[in-house]
RNA sequence: CGGGGCGUGGCUCAGCCUGGUAGAGCACCUGGUUCGGGACUAGGGGGUCGGAGGUUCGAAUCCUCUCGCCCCGACCA
């Protein structure tokens, strides 16, 4: 459809490049689902482009991996790496494609956003040409990608702990959640006066706040409640804090600028009131900061480099969900397939520059012939 | 499509083998005491046991059929 009218649009070069993107419910038949990773429905994002030359589309293909990549790291607080797929485990109708693989909490990998360089086999098909600025008829250079409700699937499983959901700031829906605390009703009246000031003034600031008023809960059970729905902060506010015009606040994650708790307990840190906008803001971008740390800290901690024969590989892949397991390899997709049958691991990409070992392999793990790339290995979802 | 499992108050499940007054925890309602990490206590409401048929004096329980859901495998973003 989008080729058809590409194709109807595009008469000469002026007319290049062209980009359409459409947000679309995509249905397929699938055996097995897997909640928000594999489901029979689900809404994704598709971009398409045409673009005059070969080089053009190469390089709007790679803009967009960095998009889906900022957004991953900056927003989800969700490290990825970018990388080329093997060619079998390339798109169908591209020159390459392009992947931003994520470690998820089992070691596992999911590949969390795409990008292709589909050269000139779309354009062939659908008939996509253009006069050139040399007057001669050429075929268009296509790019395609996307990403979908997986990264919803993606965000949950690089975070969440075993209090529950985990958001980063930049994306929850609340950010932070004022829980009154009082016993009797004087106190009632003071506290909530207090915490409901603190409630407008946040909120009057932009800031995405929620006040837990309900009186048949204790706060510890509220506590508990909204550490499960991920809200990266709660502010404490009691009788004692009225009068000492403090409250405390109590991030979802430790974070490393603040005293480490003890076992079982959580970081409170005293706040005064008077500054306790700028230091919510403040903590809520160290919090955003603490999960993409603390995600890429747990991808190195269970990545293997160096690893010295095949053998040693399938050790890794026979216990648990393994890691991701840097080696070289020879190009061959029939090691590709070997290894996949007898580990399930997969080549997860080719990585870009940027995460490729100091001393990278050169030569092939399974096979000893010279490497051609360095690649990754591991199972994938 | 092949293999396995499960349907019992709102939720999670026990009871079924060996038929005999439908249960527990959580949730809900009322009172009292509580409230800075999931409150306690006393009382209370709520269930055609997925559906249909059969066996039996009697079926949540045994038999047959049927509907729905979940898990594993191949498949796949």
């Amino acid at each position: 459809m989008i080729y058809t009218m590409f194709a109807k649009w595009v008469q000469g070069y002026r007319d290049l490049p062209i980009l359409m993107n459409q947000w679309a419910n995509v249905m397929r038949w699938e055996m097995r689902t897997r909640l928000f990773l594999r489901t029979a429905e689900f809404l994704w994002q598709e971009g398409h482009t045409a673009h005059e030359t070969e080089a053009e589309a190469e390089e709007e293909a790679l803009k967009m991996l960095g998009v889906y990549r900022t957004f991953a790291e900056n927003f989800m607080a969700t490290p990825v790496i970018t990388g080329r797929k093997t060619d079998s485990e390339r798109f169908a109708g591209a020159l390459r494609t392009y992947c931003i693989e994520a470690m998820m909490q089992d070691n596992k990998a999911l590949q969390a956003g795409t990008s292709h360089n589909l050269g000139q086999n779309f354009s062939k098909v659908f008939d996509l040409k253009f006069q050139g600025r040399d007057g001669t008829v050429q075929y268009a250079w296509n790019t395609s990608w996307g990403v979908s409700t997986r990264l919803v699937g993606s965000l949950i499983m690089t975070h969440s702990d075993d209090d529950g959901l985990v958001l980063p700031p930049r994306l929850a829906p609340t950010v932070a959640v004022i829980v009154p605390i009082f016993k009797t009703d004087e106190e009632k009246v003071i506290v909530l006066e207090t915490a409901d000031a603190i409630y407008k003034e946040l909120k009057s600031k932009g800031f995405r706040v929620k006040i837990d008023t309900r009186d048949n809960m204790s706060p510890g059970a509220k506590y508990f409640e909204w550490e499960l729905k991920g809200v990266p902060l709660r502010i404490e506010i009691g009788p004692k804090d009225v009068a000492n015009k403090t409250v405390v606040i109590v991030p979802r994650i430790a974070l490393d600028s603040q005293e480490a708790p003890k076992p079982g307990r959580k970081q409170k840190l005293f706040v005064n009131m008077d500054d306790l906008f700028d230091k919510v803001e403040a903590l809520s971008v160290e919090l955003q900061a603490q999960l993409l740390k603390n995600a890429i800290t747990r991808r190195e901690a269970n990545t293997i480099r160096g690893v010295k024969s095949y053998e040693e590989m399938k050790e890794i892949f026979s216990k648990g969900e393994g890691a991701f397991v840097y080696a070289g390899w020879n190009g061959d997709p029939a090691i590709e397939a070997k290894v996949k049958e007898e580990t399930k691991a997969t080549i997860r990409c080719i990585p870009d520059a940027e995460f490729r070992s100091a001393n990278a392999p050169d030569k092939c793990l399974i096979s000893g012939e010279p490497a051609k790339h360095e690649v990754i290995w591991a199972k994938a979802y």
